[in-house]
RNA sequence: GCCGGAGUGGUGGAAUUUGGCAGACACACCAUCUUGAGGGGGUGGCGCUCGAAAGAGUGUGCGGGUUCGAAUCCCGCCUCCGGCACCA
């Protein structure tokens, strides 16, 4: 007899018969109810790390339940294949980005062959395949024609360790989000999503959204962040321009007591001529541009700014008051002015105070008044006063109505202003999806006719950094224009690698098409993603950005909802001695070795049982050899059994008292992991079927006359509710079961209520609220009896002797409480 | 500054959904059996304090509150983590 179960063959073995079987290929079905259950797709970075292995072993363990639960599964996975870390690797190593990624894609998919999750391979997709950046390209191309993909000159984050361009979104703390080296600003002309088109709904429908943690609503909510007030026009002297300034605090206007500019502000630029004031002006401005964003815009920068020698009119009071321009009034939000109220607004109050600039209060709080020379600025809400009719109004009211005057006014408007701004998607590197347009000295800028896609990247031995590395092809560059057929040039500048990723998900339902992107049929099948796994990291990069992709493709009638995701779950990061796992810490844990050791099953197990899903796990060598240990505890159990006659246990023998708890215990756990599996507690199923393989322990213990049957029942039963979790093992032993047919389809067991319900309840007794003593009763015991056999208690008795009773509580089932008085 | 989350044994965690025996399951540790040894396996113990034991007291970051009863609900505070932040 083996004590061991041999996992390298066993695993082999089912791997090997799942694929002979496509066993998880899937086609769309109509008739049957469908599961989409998707993982964040991984970049092909060399090897699987093990938060790739939680990752997909979670999805895994989802895909596999809810097969055997009938349904028709799509499960499918594929490559984020773009990008600079290629570039950068296939640079140091002298080898074309294709070969590098494509050896990548090959090693890490044996590696996912090797864990066995349930993949439908024939799905597959890599972003670098002509077949699928054809399709890119052309939503590329589509936008443009809508107006959403534009070329605009400006400045735009600039990672010097990259060499390229980065999004907003890739920016954190000022730093590159990839290399964490410092961004910089540059001036460049860069195609740009016009995502802020969509900022609105994309806040809207977070409505819809209905299974995602509050987190992720919160962090986008956070970066879209919307803010509501008013746009109002200040009149300069010369009664023919004007000054837009944006402000969620209307109410305040009549303390307005400057203006202040971005130093980027057209005017401003206008403004520095020969005059003296023109030449400390630009002094200024160039200090502040070497300033640097990062620096500028930090909290504790000290604010600094100059007169430019100009005056506007407060078009409320008609009031003449100085222009200025400062260091922390930004180009990039609201119009890039803001009227300064000292006395409401605390940045204006230090600033006022700093260049001596009169405070006018207008604001007073609801009781008591401000003094005429406040300490600080009074931000709250609170009473109008120094408002000519607008004095006495709540600040809510006054804001109503002065909006409503601007507008009658013509000199004022309503306004919503937005943090997110249009996503940035060029890159000057080579490893990219070629951007599909052509820039022709006559017709300007024009789209690579559909019928010419894809843009084929060239195929190149070694790139180089520095410049966009297309540009040095001539044979790529110089084609004639599609309109007049003259000389042009190709834009050489690839996208972005998230907008690659921003419709993968859709081309799984259609991975074979070449008609269109997707087949509308397919993606009604599927869609919207039932269950969508992945990092947190995500939230405000991927996850806004495949948000917006969609409503892009349902205003170009391709899909017929909002939302692509119905329920996220974002699952915790791996670390090891408290740290995340990285190569420069030297604590990486590979998965191919652990396989190699313990086998797939057990590392599976391991991920999904040592920490709840959404929480970081802290790799522990001692807590895999646990689950490993757990298994082949299950093997021997199984080798006790496995000749014993087949028979069910209602057969043969009148059902001892044993054999009724065992029962009970299957069919709790059986209820307990499906619900579990449905709440994404995939730590707390996988305890409970430790326990019942405990409790088979225990009913093993002693007298085993006639038990077999019924062992023999729950180790089936154990099997199929393990085999979301450790497949390979659970086929195996289905088959030494003697089934003949896989577990993947086999139905999900159904807790039967009845067997499962407790034939006695233990009563606790308590005195005061403390738990004193316990009786087991009969469930569905009277309340009348449950008291009485309480204070008959012996214990309770001596607790509650020579003491009042002023109050018995009973709860149905569970307990008793004395209240009792001295 | 604004918004949010989390604090439970030596460790990871369970119980929070629904207020009702705190510590499931596992790791580590201790004892013991099996084995030539190692490994593996079995059995028992394991929050803290007192106690030989039975048992008693105490205990879920801290302080209050609601309740017959609070890890769970409410208020205040502390610590750690995350997002946004000179955003007008």
């Amino acid at each position: 007899m083996n004590d061991r179960y041999d996992f390298i063959a066993t695993e082999e073995k089912w791997q090997q018969r799942w694929a002979e079987a496509e066993e998880f290929v899937v086609h769309e079905d109509s008739s049957r109810a469908h599961y989409y259950v998707l993982e964040m797709l991984p970049y092909p970075s060399g090897a699987l790390h093990i938060g790739h292995v939680r990752n997909y072993s979670l999805g895994d363990s989802i895909a596999r339940f809810k097969r055997m639960q009938g349904m028709n599964v799509l499960h499918p996975i594929g490559w984020d294949a773009f990008g600079l870390p290629a570039e950068n690797a296939a640079i140091q190593r002298g080898i074309p980005p294709e070969r590098w990624t494509l050896d990548n894609i090959a090693t890490m998919k044996k590696q996912c062959q090797r864990m066995g999750w349930s993949y439908d391979w024939t799905r597959e997709t890599a972003t670098c395949s002509p077949e699928y950046y054809r399709w890119t390209q052309w939503f590329f191309v589509q936008m443009y024609k809508k107006g959403l993909a534009y070329l605009r000159k400006g400045a735009v984050n600039w990672c010097d360790q990259c060499q390229t361009v980065l999004a907003n979104e890739q920016v954190i703390n000022g730093c590159c989000w990839r290399d964490g080296s410092e961004v910089s600003e540059r001036e460049l002309e860069q195609w740009h999503f016009r995502i802020t088109e969509y900022a609105d709904q994309l806040l809207e429908d977070m409505d819809q959204l209905g299974d995602w943690p509050d987190k992720v609503r919160r962090m986008q909510k956070n970066w879209i962040g919307r803010s509501d007030g008013c746009a109002v026009s200040f009149p300069l002297e010369d009664g023919e321009t004007a000054i837009d300034i944006f402000t969620t605090r209307v109410d305040t206007i009549f303390g307005a007591t400057f203006l202040v500019l971005a130093p980027e502000h057209p005017l401003v630029i206008a403004g520095l001529d020969d005059s003296a004031v023109g030449r400390r002006m630009s002094e200024f401005v160039d200090e502040i541009r070497r300033q640097g964003k990062d620096s500028r815009t930090a909290e504790d920068t000290e604010k600094k700014g100059i007169f430019t020698g100009r005056y506007a009119t407060n078009p409320f009071n008609g009031r003449k008051i100085p222009i200025w321009t400062a260091n922390f009034v930004l180009m990039e939000y609201g119009t890039g002015a803001i009227m300064a109220v000292p006395a409401h607004d605390q940045r204006d109050f230090e600033f006022a105070r700093k260049y001596h600039l009169p405070i006018q209060v207008v604001i007073q709080p609801e009781e008591g008044s401000l003094p005429p020379e406040p300490e600080q600025a009074f931000t709250e809400y609170g009473v109008l006063a120094d408002s000519d009719d607008f004095s006495g109004l709540s600040s809510r009211t006054a804001q109503e109505k002065m909006v409503e005057f601007a507008q009658s006014q013509g000199f004022g408007e309503k306004r919503v202003t937005f943090r997110l701004r249009d996503w940035s998607v060029s890159r000057q590197r080579y490893w990219g999806t070629p951007i599909p347009m052509i820039h022709c000295p006559k017709c300007g800028t024009v789209p690579v006719p559909e019928q010419d896609l894809p843009v084929v990247l060239p195929r190149i031995e070694s790139t180089e950094l520095g410049g966009s590395p297309l540009a040095n092809l001539p044979d790529f560059v110089n084609v004639p224009c599609p309109e007049c057929q003259g000389e042009a040039r190709r834009e050489t500048d690839t996208m972005d690698t998230f907008v690659d990723s921003s419709w993968y998900f859709y081309r799984y339902t259609s991975a074979q098409f070449d008609s269109a992107p997707i087949q509308k049929e397919a993606v009604r099948c599927w869609f919207p993603v039932d269950l969508y796994i992945g990092g947190v990291e995500h939230a405000i990069l991927h996850l806004i950005y495949m948000r917006f992709f969609t409503k892009v493709m349902r205003d170009l009638g391709l899909v017929q909802f909002d939302e692509p995701v119905g329920r996220l779950f974002t699952q915790g990061m791996v670390l090891k001695d408290g740290s995340a796992m990285s190569k420069s810490r030297g604590n990486v844990v590979s998965p191919d070795e652990v396989v190699q050791e313990y086998g797939a099953d057990a590392l599976r197990l391991f991920v999904l049982f040592a920490a709840p899903p959404e929480r970081d796990l802290d790799w522990s060598d001692r807590g895999l050899e646990g689950c490993f240990r757990f298994l082949n505890r299950l093997w021997r159990m199984l080798e006790k059994v496995k000749d014993a006659k087949a028979s069910t246990a209602a057969e043969g023998r009148e059902l001892s008292e044993q054999d009724r708890a065992l029962l009970r215990k299957f069919h709790q756990t059986v209820r307990k992991v499906t619900h579990d599996l449905e709440r994404m507690h995939q730590n707390t199923a996988i305890a409970a079927i430790m326990e019942l393989l405990n409790s088979v322990y225990e009913y093993l213990d002693g007298e085993d006359q006639g038990k077999a049957g019924l062992l023999r029942e729950v180790l089936e039963g154990i099997a199929l509710l393990l085999s979301p979790f450790a497949p390979h093992f659970c086929e195996e032993m289905w088959e030494i079961l003697g089934h003949s047919d896989s577990i993947t389809f086999t139905p999900w067991p159904t807790a039967d209520l009845e067997l499962a319900r407790e034939e006695g309840v233990l009563i606790v007794i308590q005195v005061n609220g403390k738990v004193r003593s316990r009786f087991s009763a009969s469930p569905g015991i009277s309340r009348d009896d449950m008291q009485t056999l309480a204070l008959e208690d012996e214990k309770t008795k001596s607790l509650i002797e020579g003491k009042t009773i002023r109050k018995v509580i009973v709860v149905p089932d569970k307990l008793v409480n004395i209240v009792v008085g001295s």
